[in-house]
DNA sequence: TGCGCTGAGTTCATATGTCAAACTTAGCTA
DNA sequence: TAGCTAAGTTTGACATATGAACTCAGCGCA
């Protein structure tokens, strides 16, 4: 049995004022995360994320329009030759900020939900050097999230 | 308009190997993310819970079995003076190891969706300084999950 | 000019999940 | 033994997810 010390009663703040919740609101189900995973791998179309992810039509049209209207994707025409005028939905500048968020997951899945050596690792641009999310030091300087490369591991490309 | 410049047709791994998807299955739901936030903050117990979340009986019930079944919360008996035993929800090694999501979660939403200072912030147990999530160097040090404490900004108790 | 293609979005019927409230159960105190 | 309470289950109304079929608009091409 466990002693009773440390237990909580509540938490420390209320669920209006909490981060997670404001942020587990918005962005916090299953579809909207393998979005952001889609973009942050720089997937851009509708229809390319649609095969890649297997998500219902009527899904995807709806999350990338509440990550539009919450500025977290912009929606930019483009052209490619010969073909018609499409929309790119790529992440703002707030939504480059939830990299920690799906990194971190990544992390953790690969961690413990796969048996397998992970997938894709993290590299900084310039130097080569593996990167990972980690709890540090509030002063410590952060890399810039956009000198990201992704490596990809020994699986086969589809 | 934009060019067509690195726009990625597919994601470089299928989802049934990646990590993202795996997490996102199982933690990915706003229910979820709140209950690993209470367990993160060091509310224990199903009632508890209830009211501070103000999610439905039956949904909890749910996703606390989801983690237990999974590993990533633990459920014991425990026993206060003067009253009959109950159960805990604690999580496990591998539950603790999400608090980086949580965490980078907890940092976007105070920073991105509240217009506020952060209601709570994270010190180190023993220097008392402040602590982020960030992307670091690989081989950087991380800091330990448990030498965190929470520190409560200027926000009014209930 | 008109034909057919294709990317994006909508609509439909059905299945599944969420919700709040009421009810059940088990273990404790008195 | 009665009554309390934390935890869990059931209920039925409602909302959202799903997959398929359908719509729509812009484009290349004949």
């Amino acid at each position: 049995m466990k002693t009773t010390k440390s237990i909580r009663r509540n938490s420390p703040i209320p669920l209006s004022q909490c981060g997670v919740f404001l942020a587990a609101e918005l962005i916090g189900d299953k579809w909207t995360l393998l979005i952001l995973r889609e973009a942050l791998y720089g997937v851009v179309r509708f229809d390319d994320m649609l095969n890649d992810l297997g998500i219902p039509r009527a899904v995807l049209t709806a999350r990338l329009k509440r990550l539009v209207e919450n500025d977290i994707m912009r929606r930019d025409p483009y052209r490619e030759e010969n073909s018609r005028t499409r929309y790119s939905y790529t992440l703002t500048d707030q939504g480059i900020e939830l990299t920690p968020v799906i990194i971190a997951l990544m992390q953790w899945g690969d961690r413990y939900l796969r048996n397998d050596a992970a997938p894709i690792s993290l590299m900084h641009k310039d130097t080569g050097n593996g990167l990972k999310v980690a709890l540090v030091d509030e002063q410590s300087s952060a890399l810039s999230i956009n000198d990201i490369t992704l490596k990809i591991n020994d699986v086969e490309k589809r």
